[in-house]
DNA sequence: GTCATCACG
DNA sequence: GACGTACGTGATGACC
């Protein structure tokens, strides 16, 4: 229905439930987890006698409004506005998401907008619905409002159960509606730090405004006033007065994303609110609702006295001797049209190693519901020492790999059938190498880090144990640990199904529980942009593998190996014995001990501490420091990269296969291990080299292409930095563009000293900026590096607000989000202590390093489509670059393609006020490329 | 296994 | 007024 007349708009002031519910009820909290939930608790009960209270009524259309943000345009005007609240109290701000998610649970519109008050979008929403001819009641005791009582709008004291029309308006204020904010202006508002005029309250102010007419009269004939006092107050405060009456007034035409018609009533879907109250663990309210809606009432986690949970009377057990050992191909077949009906599958793999370019198949794991899963062992083998060839032997009585794979592709591969996994990526590499292409599928592991990055790990232990209540069996008992440790497929295989079956199960659970989460925490599009697709663009990258030249490593190695012992004969002897110049105890002993020299500073565990730091301000005093770094950084690029490096070439493909952690930063960004390709040498001229053992194959180049700057424009867009804004758009040198704004220095005059203080300063505000930080990377007073951030500030202004807002953001709800929606938990936030700075900091940072790390992925999971049919290969994703093996002849073809689906990758969810440059080079090796 | 150090963005 | 600080990672060798 379109609103108009005959509709009757309800408007609940949701912030001011809020205070009521947390002050009504005693601090309850959460049996399963100690959250605070009393605030939660009454606003939801709240929200129950509204909805039966009005059930068969009048009421059309209904939004529950909240503030959202600390810093609104009233702070704009006046600095201090609202400045002598409280600070919410440490329980009730966990809450505060959980208000919002619990009135989308009972289905109700729930409507913020960031930087504005609740009472700003309730008087425009009411102005809007008064002009189309409806009625509006606004539920709210809120003196603030009455200036929109009036003209088919009501108040409703939800509590009182009392109207609040013209009357009652007259009754408080003494004026008209339209007249309250003028009396409002002249009494002030001790609450939210409104000043008005000194001395003058309700009273006055309502008799001084019926006697001239208006607030605007009054201060014009001021003079006329007989009372001397009064008259001095109201010429000499005029400008305040004025201000207090732009704070007090609501803005009834703000820009609204969304219009009356969206805030039609709509009835609670059970499934939804009864699955958010039983996640709550409110029993009798779960109860009365589901009796309300006619459904069954949802089980309730109990817990037993030490806190951690326990499952439930519906909950299934998890009973290992209940999973079925498949060995044959009925049974196989049985499970297939199980699975075939129900459209989803848990899938776990087996296999002898971690490696998943090596790794072989010992087993396979399907689960359906809960308890109901198997293990199809298939490369179980014994024998071996006693053995007269020392070689295993496959075990009689499992069926032929062949076999099995023959009968679960078309499953696996069907598109009506959902894959569940536990780290699919794994799974779906091993099994890809047997020529099964697994989709399409589920994560658990990622929805998990959609939900939680930040809060805890997603590995399926830790899962387990925190949602399901379980502790698996850990894969050490089955096959040891060290030197003894035995392959999977020597594990015995009743052993192993209990263990393999455990894991298809849990992860069955997981997925159940996740599924309904994700959207009810409003991760859904980041999890399926930004999760899911990349998982088969991350397994084909690793699978791919970069070619890496033995003999460049080899002979690097042997360099270094001989400059190492050349350091290693004039360090003992500048330092007159010998010593193990790798220790960094014993390098401290001797530096600060032996040689007495200054500044050695003790770490934690009582040893000396000698970074590279310390020890460049040394070496300005003695060779010996200087002679160390030197061989630090040697033996770094000899142990870490020329040696590492070919253990990891892998012999059946000659190329260096990495793998991509999709959860291992809470930002979004991806790691990479085994070997870390991300983090190859590049800013020293030695380490650099070690690039040109990256090399591309005969007839290929490697092209590199990265993102310029993408963090600082970034920031640009959030913080709303003009002067960086327009630097950007104009392809300016933006560090210089920095230098010259902050030190008066006109561009034609930069120096490279000055401009590489710019630098630092740019990308200190990223890491949110202190004045200890910066002081140590430009090597400057304290004092002097704090000068220039406040100058950074005031040239800038606008990212002072950004880290205030980020931070107040934080402290409310938990978590900071990306621009892109992923959500990144700073649990430390509210913390006291160091930890607090570090946990501020991070949470200024992750905004802008996550965003940055959002567009990168969503060029990632553009770019096989897009380069399908070019002879290019994706390989490599260091952050913000991307590295490609193409054919020589397409590599301008491919650069052109890459770069626009980079460039244009933040579209069209997000539209930048700033362009994203993509700088791009080609060469034989990664060196080069770059 | 933890710490200190250092490689990258 | 003191605290103790740049953000995010992974690999290595030393040492317990």
């Amino acid at each position: 229905m379109s609103f108009g007349k005959g509709c009757h708009l309800h408007l609940i002031d949701g912030s001011a439930f809020i205070f009521r519910a947390y002050h009504a009820l005693p601090p309850l909290t959460r049996k399963s987890d100690g959250l605070p939930i009393g605030a939660v608790s009454g606003f939801c009960n709240m929200l129950q006698r509204y909805v039966e209270g009005n059930a068969g009524g009048d009421v059309t259309h209904v939004a529950v409004v909240f503030d959202k943000g600390s810093h609104t345009f009233r702070n704009e005007m006046y600095d201090q506005y609202k400045a002598n609240r409280d600070e919410m109290p440490e329980d009730l701000r966990p809450q505060i998401p959980l208000t919002r998610a619990a009135t989308e649970a009972f289905n109700i519109a729930c409507k913020e907008i960031e930087g504005f008050e609740a009472d700003d979008i309730i008087a425009t929403l009411a102005c809007r619905a008064r002009e189309a001819g409806g009625r509006v009641t606004i539920l709210s005791s809120d003196k603030d409002l009455m200036q929109l009582v009036g003209d088919g709008v009501e108040m409703l004291d939800p509590m009182k159960n009392r109207r609040i029309d013209r009357e009652g308006v007259l009754e408080k204020f003494g004026v008209e509606p339209d007249r309250v904010v003028d009396v409002q202006a002249l009494a002030g508002d001790s609450v939210d730090n409104v000043p008005g005029a000194p001395g003058i309250g309700i009273k006055t102010a309502a008799l001084l405004i019926n006697e001239f007419g208006s607030l605007e009269a009054l201060l014009d004939r001021a003079e006329e006033i007989t009372q001397p006092k009064r008259r001095q107050t109201l010429i000499e405060h005029r400008a305040q007065i004025e201000l207090s009456k732009r704070l007090v007034q609501l803005d009834c035409g703000m820009d609204l994303p969304f219009t009356l018609d969206d805030l039609e009533v709509r009835e609670p879907e059970p499934d939804t609110l009864l699955g958010f109250l039983a996640e709550m663990e409110f029993r009798t309210l779960s109860k009365r609702i589901a009796d309300a809606l006619g459904a069954e009432p949802p089980v309730v986690m109990d817990t037993d006295p030490r806190g951690t949970e326990v499952e439930g009377p519906a909950e299934v057990p998890f009973t290992p001797e209940a999973y079925e050992c498949v060995r044959d191909m009925d049974a196989l077949q049985l499970w297939v049209e199980r699975i075939t009906e129900r459209g989803y599958v848990a899938v776990d793999t087996e296999t002898t190693g971690l490696n998943e370019m090596q790794a072989d198949l010992v087993g396979i794991c399907l689960a359906v519901e809960p308890g109901a899963a198997c293990y199809i062992p298939v490369g179980h083998k014994a024998g071996g020492a006693d053995d007269l060839f020392g070689s295993y032997a496959l075990i009689e009585g499992q069926l032929a790999l062949d076999d099995v794979l023959a009968l679960l592709k078309p499953v696996l591969e069907d598109a009506a059938i959902l894959k569940i996994g536990q780290n699919m990526k794994y799974d779906a590499k091993i099994l890809a190498r047997y020529g099964i292409t697994v989709a399409p599928i589920d994560d658990t592991m990622l929805m998990s880090y959609a939900m939680n990055a930040g809060l805890h790990g997603h590995g399926m232990d830790a899962l387990a144990e925190r949602y399901l209540g379980h502790t698996p069996i850990p894969i050490k008992e089955l096959i040891g640990s060290g030197k003894a440790q035995i392959t999977f497929d020597r594990v015995d295989i009743d052993t192993a199904t209990r263990y393999a079956a455990e894991d298809a199960d849990i992860t069955l659970r997981l997925w159940q529980r996740f599924k309904p989460q994700l959207h009810q925490t409003r991760v859904t599009t980041v999890y399926e942009t930004l999760e899911r697709p990349l998982v088969p663009v991350l397994a084909a990258m690793e699978m791919a593998g970069i070619l890496v030249d033995r003999q460049v490593l080899s002979r690097m190695s042997g360099a270094f190996a001989q400059k190492m012992a050349q350091l290693e004969d004039e360090i003992h002897g500048l330092a007159g014995e010998k010593f193990n110049v790798g220790s960094p105890a014993q390098v401290g002993e001797i530096l600060f001990e032996r040689m007495g020299l200054e500044g050695g500073k003790r770490g934690k565990t009582g040893k000396y501490s000698t970074p590279a730091d310390v020890l460049e301000d040394l070496a300005t005093m003695h060779d010996l420091p200087a002679r160390i770094l030197d061989w630090r950084q040697v033996s770094k690029l000899k142990s870490t990269y020329t040696d590492a490096l070919q253990d990891h070439i892998d012999p059946d493909t000659g190329r260096v296969h990495t793998s991509y952690l999709q959860t291992g930063a809470s930002t979004g960004r991806l790691a990479s291990t085994d070997p870390n390709l991300q983090n190859i040498p590049i800013r020293s001229e030695e380490g650099r080299r070690i690039r040109e053992a990256f090399v591309a194959p005969e007839g290929k180049v490697l092209l590199a292409l990265d993102y310029s700057q993408i963090e600082l424009r970034i920031l640009a867009h959030v913080a709303g930095i003009d002067a960086l804004k327009e630097a950007f758009r104009d392809g300016q040198d933006i560090h210089a563009m920095t230098a010259s704004e902050m030190f008066d220095v006109p561009m034609d005059q930069m120096t490279p000293d000055i401009r590489r203080r710019a630098k630092a300063i740019n990308f200190g505000v990223i890491y949110g900026i202190s004045g200890f930080g910066l002081a140590r990377n430009l090597r400057i007073p304290r004092s002097e590096a704090q000068g220039f951030i406040d100058r950074y500030f005031e040239r800038f202004p606008g990212i002072r607000g950004y880290m205030d807002e980020t931070i107040g953001f934080a402290k409310e709800h938990g978590f900071v989000q990306t621009l892109f929606g992923r959500k990144i938990h700073t649990p430390e936030i509210n913390a006291k202590g160091p930890g607090a700075g570090f946990a501020k900091r991070a949470a200024i940072n992750a905004p802008i390093q996550g965003t940055a790390a959002d567009v990168i992925r969503r060029a990632m999971v553009r770019m096989p489509a897009a380069i399908a049919g070019l002879p290019a290969t994706m390989l490599l994703q260091v952050h913000d670059e991307l590295l490609f093996e193409v054919d020589e002849e397409a590599a301008d073809k491919v650069i052109a393609v890459a770069r626009e689906v980079m460039e244009g990758a933040a579209e069209p969810a997000v539209r930048l006020d700033v362009p994203l440059i993509v700088d791009a080079g080609r060469g034989a090796n990664w060196a080069q490329a770059h």
